[in-house]
DNA sequence: CCAGCAAATGCAATCGATTGCGCTAATATA
DNA sequence: TATATTAGCGCAATCGATTGCATTTGCTGG
């Protein structure tokens, strides 16, 4: 079984009795190509099996057809279901996509952009990793003009598009639940500060107690990795600081399993007495028990939204068209963790 | 700000005085370029910032340093750890991996394999969709010598390398330790037979069984598809049947868990009455009350074997070489679900 | 002093597709 | 009928890097 040879459009020029050009054209369906010239190139070309080469075509064109992008960790929910949305819409239109993670670490993060470019990419969609506070990585690619578009963890250090959803309003809605449940003494479980997600779901709880005739405690905020232990340690510290909580309001999912573990541990009743809300509907909150009521960020939206504004950009003349901020409403899921009324 | 010209090896040689070809020689450390003139190109490459084209590169010698992978969903813990431990090794060898989610959609699945034979990869690794029984287009990627990998979903009906984990004995080491821990009517959840891993995961379950002069019975081995719902239903059909189980081993951990919920619905108490061991190491199964027993596959290291197995092939002289199957021991983690002993 | 050889580099083709420009022939316009 | 258009296609350069085959230079040995 010898190799087959490699089929390019010569093989079908000569088959066809044309030139390359002519058959480039038609596969192209250029205007000055006969319908019939078409046809007999299109038929040749399903006859002798012919597949273009997309990296030819992208020596020549400079565009690769490739979008890369960068989330912390794919290994969450929440960010593979974006990537299923990109993924969709950018495959709709002849795009493939290449997936990168940073696990959080910047050094990692400025490899996989450079990385990126040596790939010649046509386009970069990333979700900042928690200890990226410094975006000259970014500067490059912006630069060279390639359209960026930043989803979820976003910063506004950078004038760029990008799409996020409504987290203040997100957590006002969640907060605002809690006090409807008859919780006074809420919580909140957060993390870094210069992540502008948590600064926006902290803004939507103060206002929410403000709203609400309650004040608003600084000692009830803690800060943690929002990762399970993250969860278990602040649910400790409030605990051991006595401050009489009734209620937690997580910026994570993780977090908020942290603290039902160790309230479960200690027999607190869950929504008697502490009610919970996390963030971010991971698909375990409706394993545990009870069943935890949380943001659903609607990533698969999210990730289409980010593809739509890429391919915006692709097609737009790009100069000095202002960035826009695509603001995505999500959805408070209240399950048993925080319902005590009725 | 204008447009920063592409700098190409030309810019590099018009700065130093050489022609492209030595230009070329010289970044890629040619046996023949003295060395002087060597560092005199990798001074003025880094000078003027030159970046590679690898498309360009690409289009001469054929090969896109490109990986593509295919996943039935990157939604899985156990998935995106194996992509991890594959874009560690890959990344570490200058390659960059693209990722691909077939869905379990078998029409997806030929679609993906396509896509990525036109994006000109350098390599493909799979795992198999639930709803794949047909392998023909797989062939078309074994004839054009392209490197192939499949892991943990393999088929045997192919002669491909692949790295899969030890489902017989996983099975048989968690149908043991129910039976160690004195469960004796113990159910097995399974899927589709016409996958290797449920195959297995049966045969494993069998032996333990028989290897303990328990009898096996049909009636106790329910199949679904796996999901929530899946473990639900087959949990209810125990009930409804009235067959007496004290035990489960699921071969995989959604299903364990429905079974977990319906099973806490009615009271039956985990491990007392029943016991519990699901497959794969889900996050979420440290995270349920009681915690799950489950089989860790040691994802990251299937994932590096896998792209080691890749990086043989193409290094290697792959004619005729014989294929290998890799097997992974995999590892009984045992938590509360199952412990009921002291 | 010159053939002989090796080291170092240049020349030019090549990978496959694309595209500006030009050419031919057919059709339209005057 | 002569000129102007236009449709349809070919020529050849191009994208950037690579590489087989020269060619040049320098040195060794006879």
């Amino acid at each position: 079984m010898r190799k087959k040879e490699k089929i390019t459009i010569h093989d079908i020029a000569l088959e066809v009795g044309v030139t390359a050009s002519t058959v480039s054209r038609a596969l192209n369906n250029h205007p000055r190509i006969s319908a019939t010239t078409k046809k007999m190139v299109l038929d040749a070309a399903k006859a002798i099996n012919y597949k273009p080469n997309r990296i030819a075509a992208a020596l020549r064109h400079g565009k690769s057809k490739l979008i890369g992008i960068i989330v912390p960790t794919i290994n969450r929910n929440f960010f593979s279901s974006i990537v299923r949305g990109i993924e969709e819409h950018a495959n709709a239109l002849d795009y493939k996509v290449m997936i990168s993670q940073s696990y959080d670490d910047y050094k990692k993060e400025v490899a996989t952009i450079e990385a990126l470019l040596d790939a010649r990419v046509d386009g970069i969609m990333v979700s900042l990793g928690k200890n990226t506070h410094n975006f000259d990585h970014f500067e490059s690619v912006l630069q060279k003009g390639i359209p960026l578009v930043f989803f979820d963890r976003t910063t506004d250090k950078l004038n760029v598009n990008q799409v996020i959803i409504n987290d203040y309003l997100s957590a006002y809605q969640a907060t605002s639940h809690l006090i409807e449940q008859g919780y006074r003494h809420i919580a909140h479980f957060t993390s870094h500060m210069k992540i502008r997600i948590y600064q926006e779901r902290l803004r939507g709880y103060e206002q929410a107690l403000l709203d609400n005739g309650i004040n608003f405690d600084p000692r009830l905020v803690v800060e943690s990795n929002m990762q399970l232990d993250g969860g278990q340690m602040s649910t400790h510290r409030l605990l051991d600081n006595n401050l009489g909580f009734d209620a937690i309001f997580s910026a994570s999912d993780y977090a908020i399993v942290g603290a039902l573990q160790e309230l479960k541990r200690i027999n607190v009743k869950i929504p008697q007495e502490v009610g919970l809300v996390g963030f971010s509907n991971e698909p375990f909150t409706a394993f545990t028990e009870p069943t935890l009521s949380t943001v659903d960020q609607k990533a698969i939206d999210m990730g289409q939204s980010a593809a739509a504004l890429f391919f915006e950009m692709v097609n737009a003349d790009q100069r000095n068209k202002p960035k826009v901020k695509k603001v995505l409403d999500a959805n408070l899921i209240v399950r048993a963790s925080s319902k005590r009324l009725q």
